[in-house]
RNA sequence: GGGCGCUUAGCUCAGUUGGGAGAGCAUCGGCCUUACAAGCCGGUGGUCGCAGGUUCGAGCCCUGCAGCGCCCA
């Protein structure tokens, strides 16, 4: 190990993932007589390039991996990533476009192979990113949602629904995007605020000469393919014309006027509604209802078509600007008025998307729902945090079937067939010879692919083999975990628990982890516009993986918002830096090819000093929390356990503690000493592990450390268990005594300036069990609180004016000040802890004299507050003698 | 409009069956003490959003209100 005096992250983090890789550590093996754990990574899309996003998951993922692999479990993490249907087409045809060539000149077998061409040169861009994060996924087992056994899942589940009726091939209204030219699925739309307008036409009624219903709409384009008006059933305003016709402007189409009190809102503006069923979802239902005639008006690219009379070929909106222009001038625009309503943006390329009516395919999914709620309400599959159920549930019991088509050519075709003589439809998993109907051979592929999110639901399974009976699919699914953004828990989540349960008959996880959104430091969401992207391989490049590894573990992960800044990343390369230096502390005072053993039982408890003692106990209680921690996914209390110990115990105190047997001539104590310090370095380094696999491989390697079975990297190594050293914990208390003796002269003599060169002496008055861990280590007070002589006082019974004193939970302490103290400070300052310590006392004094308390209280709590007011009240007391002294 | 979440120190957040308000960072003062000045030592700082209620006791439980954010329509 170089002994720079920083830690260089260049070059570490490379060799030790490429070690790992090549030694095969990240492979899972079902035959192994380990339980399983397994995670399989949400696919990112093949396009993707790595950001903050990825990273969370794969930090946390990581850290839960490395734990479970330390702690005895055969761990599978399996990666892959999925084809991304629109978004890699459109990265394709792009490409294409600059040589001037459309994917129709190609051809669709052409055009796949291009694309496919693309995916092998660049789709792997992503993985390599993963893997400079040190994830340790099990790279044998990397799946793609196209791949062949992947490919035969989508048909087997494609095929098996529809022989249950559970897909079909239906006219209905749904979202198309006519730039990406697709249907999409209601959750590929994003719905956005927008000014816009609500303009008031006015619709003469048939037969009442000089008569009009006004209607309000923010699409007065979409008039040319109205077949009703709709009024509310107790409108009286209206109540004579249920029944009754009014004449379609600009169409002359006759158009029923029907009472629907689920579509009409009288409140809202002329209460009464225009119904275009083939251009608006709410229409379409209304149209249902009432068996109106459903015109599309609106083809394929978003311009008005054939039925759309004279306003042919024309954009929508240039359309809405001639209908309300032509409106106007036959005096039937009433009015137009500002008004905001949210219009629908295709989640890929942002255009507007048009609702229109379209042969597609659906998956319907009640039946589909309904154990997948119940799996969650139970308590089967587990949600993290726990209130994202909620959000489950509302979108559960109010699904809408699923349409699955995409007019696409990147995809999993859609496994059916269309006869051309008798109009019949066969699906099959493999392509049929001739129509079932009719025995004809004139069949045609349905040229549509699937929605990319039906592979994705079947990820879990369909990556470990199934519909094969493997052993990857016994050993490991269900996945004990799935850890995803919440921002796709109905896009994937939900449809995964739906899909799992019913193909393979078992929840597909036993628990759904969900992170928060990576924002900025000021919680904006990071977009190239703004400008505020933080690059995790920017970072990873300047700080080490480990440094923005360890700072999200720090984070709320679960929280909806993480706001990540560079600042804090910086801070935490400096507790990584801290550690390097520890190690290297400790390295300097091993001798040249010293190995050292920690095998307790070889050490009596008394060759232990109390500093000794002390941090054992303490690296016990912080594994033990570190352990607790983990198994319940709170990775920022696990981070922040092991921060405080490492740094404030561990650095701080004990090695400062240890400094002067370093240092002195006492070569059993140093051996003992150096052991301990060897023994916490190598528990603290396999407990950062998980959060910073690098730095502490690196350092690890370096320790001079000897196990009967030493493994040959920490990821392999046993995560450290606790209980040994429990038995330590008076000693320890004792200990943390004698660090609030030397906290308590470190503070007065800041207080009083006292600079640390000037040596002090200190007079002690305490309790036998603290006196006798000080007289055993008075080094450790002289060293630490700079004290020249130490002497001890059973009872102080005349007290120098010009000493400073301090109450302990141990006993007194007076520090000999002559013409170095500032008296008026020093009253100042017992005053003012008088001041505090009063409010305290009141408090509790208050408390103890309630009867009601004493009557009602938990009789524990009562005994506490007594202990309490026990120990006010004689600090108080020892605080106003000494203010009575001093005054004097 | 329906649902969900948040509001605690200057900032980011802990606060686990109700019983002495915490951490990290920032800030202030002092230190080149032979691992680390990207460090060490010490200190300052809070009407727990507001108003009620339950209780001997509320940051925590209940009701209402306000502000912010997200999702669905």
């Amino acid at each position: 190990m170089e002994i720079g005096k920083k830690y260089q992250h260049e070059g570490i983090e490379k060799k030790w993932y490429s070690f790992w890789e090549e030694k095969g550590f990240f492979k899972a093996d079902p035959s192994l007589d380990k339980p399983p754990f397994s995670i399989v990574l949400p696919p990112p899309n093949v396009t993707g390039v790595l950001h903050m996003g990825h990273t969370v998951m794969a930090v946390i993922q990581d850290i839960m991996s490395r734990y479970k692999r330390m702690s005895g479990f055969d761990v599978l993490w399996l990666p892959g990533t999925d084809h991304a249907g629109i978004a890699t087409q459109m990265v394709v045809e792009r490409d294409l476009q600059k040589q001037g060539i459309s994917r129709h000149d190609l051809g669709r077998e052409k055009f796949l192979e291009k694309v496919w061409e693309w995916k092998n040169t660049n789709g792997g861009t992503i993985t390599k990113q993963l893997r400079s994060l040190g994830s340790s996924l099990d790279w044998s087992r990397e799946r793609f949602t196209m791949d062949e056994m992947l490919s035969k899942a989508v048909v087997e589940v494609f095929v098996s629904l529809y022989d249950e009726g559970l897909i079909y091939r239906d006219n209905y209204i749904i979202n198309w995007c006519p730039s990406c030219r697709t249907a999409l699925s209601d959750l590929e739309v994003d719905y956005q605020e927008n000014e816009g307008n609500l303009w008031r036409i006015k619709y003469p009624v048939k037969g009442e000469k000089g008569r009009f219903l006004t209607v309000a709409t923010t699409r007065p384009e979409t008039m040319l393919g109205d077949t009703g008006v709709a009024v509310h059933p107790e409108d009286p305003r209206y109540e004579d014309l249920i029944g009754k016709a009014v004449t379609l402007p600009l169409m002359n189409r006759e158009i029923p006027i029907v009472a629907d009190e689920v579509l009409v809102d009288m409140e809202f503006g002329t209460g009464a509604v225009k119904v275009t069923p083939a251009h608006d979802f709410n229409d379409f239902d209304t149209g249902k209802r009432h068996n109106l005639e459903e015109i599309n008006v609106v083809d394929e690219s978003g311009k008005i078509n054939r039925q759309g009379g004279k306003f042919n070929g024309m954009d929508v909106l240039d359309a809405r600007k001639a209908i309300v222009k032509e409106l106007d001038s036959l005096g039937l625009l009433e009015s137009v008025e500002k008004h905001s309503h949210s219009i629908g943006n295709c989640g890929r390329c942002r255009t507007v998307v048009q609702p229109i009516l379209s042969k597609q395919w659906f998956v319907k999914i009640e039946s589909l729902a309904k154990p997948a709620i119940e799996a969650v309400k139970t308590g089967k599959i587990v949600f993290q945090p726990d209130h994202w159920k909620k959000t489950y549930f509302e979108w559960m019991y109010n699904i809408k079937d699923w349409c699955i088509s995409r007019q696409l050519w990147w995809g999993h075709r859609i496994p059916a067939w269309y006869c051309g003589d008798c109009g019949g439809t066969v699906v099959a998993r493999e392509e049929p010879e001739q129509c079932c109907g009719c025995s004809s051979k004139n069949l045609e592929r349905d040229p549509d692919v699937l929605d990319t999110w039906f592979s994705s639901a079947l990820w879990p399974f369909s990556t470990l083999g199934w519909p094969e009976k493997t052993d990857d699919l016994k050993k490991y699914y269900p996945t004990t975990l799935m850890e995803t953004g919440f921002d796709i828990i109905f896009f994937w989540v939900a449809r995964m628990i739906m899909a799992g349960l019913k193909f393979v008959g078992d929840i597909p996880f036993e628990k759904v982890y969900f992170h928060g959104m990576v924002r900025d430091e000021k919680g904006q969401k990071m977009s190239k516009t703004k400008g505020n992207v933080i690059d995790p391989l920017d970072i990873t490049e300047k700080y080490g993986a480990d440094a923005l590894r360890f700072t999200f573990a720090m984070m709320p992960l679960s929280a909806t918002d993480l706001k990540l800044s560079k600042d804090a990343i910086e801070g935490y390369w400096n507790f990584i830096n801290k550690i390097y230096n520890a190690v290297r502390f400790s390295l300097m005072q091993f001798d040249e090819g010293e190995i050292l053993e920690f095998v307790p039982s070889e050490y009596k408890d008394d060759n232990f000093s109390f500093a000794d003692r002390w941090i054992l106990y303490r690296l016990d209680s912080a594994t033990e929390q570190v352990e607790a921690s983990l198994e319940e996914m709170r990775f920022s209390d696990a981070a922040g356990t092991l921060y405080h110990f490492f740094w404030h115990e561990f650095c701080d105190w004990y090695i400062e503690l240890v400094k002067p047997t370093f240092f002195g001539e006492d070569e059993q104590g140093k051996t003992v000493s150096k052991k301990v310090l060897v023994k916490v370095l190598d528990a603290s380094l396999k407990l950062l592990h998980p959060f910073m696999p690098h730095v502490t491989e690196e350092l690890w390697q370096a320790l001079p450390v000897k196990y009967s079975s030493k493994k040959e990297s920490i990821m392999v190594s046993c995560f450290p268990g606790h209980g040994d050293f429990c038995k330590f914990r008076s000693d320890a208390e004792t200990m943390d005594q004698v660090l609030e003796i030397i906290t308590c002269i470190r503070t007065i003599r800041s207080e009083n300036n006292i600079k640390p060169s000037c040596e002090t002496d200190v007079i002690l008055s305490l309790k036998d069990d603290v006196k006798n861990v000080l007289s055993g280590g008075e080094d450790y007070l002289k060293r630490l609180a700079r004290i020249k002589n130490i002497t001890y006082a059973d009872k102080v019974d005349e007290v120098d004016r010009e000493t400073a004193s301090a109450v302990v939970k141990g006993g007194k302490l007076f520090v000999p000040l002559a013409g170095l103290v500032d008296f008026s400070e020093e009253i100042k300052r017992i005053k003012k802890e008088i001041g505090k310590l009063q409010k305290d006392y009141d408090q509790s004094e208050k408390k103890l004299s309630n009867e009601n308390f004493l009557q009602k209280a938990d009789p524990e709590a009562v005994e506490k507050e007594k202990v309490k007011h026990f120990r006010i009240s004689e600090k108080l007391d020892h605080l106003k003698e000494r203010l009575r002294e001093i005054s004097k």
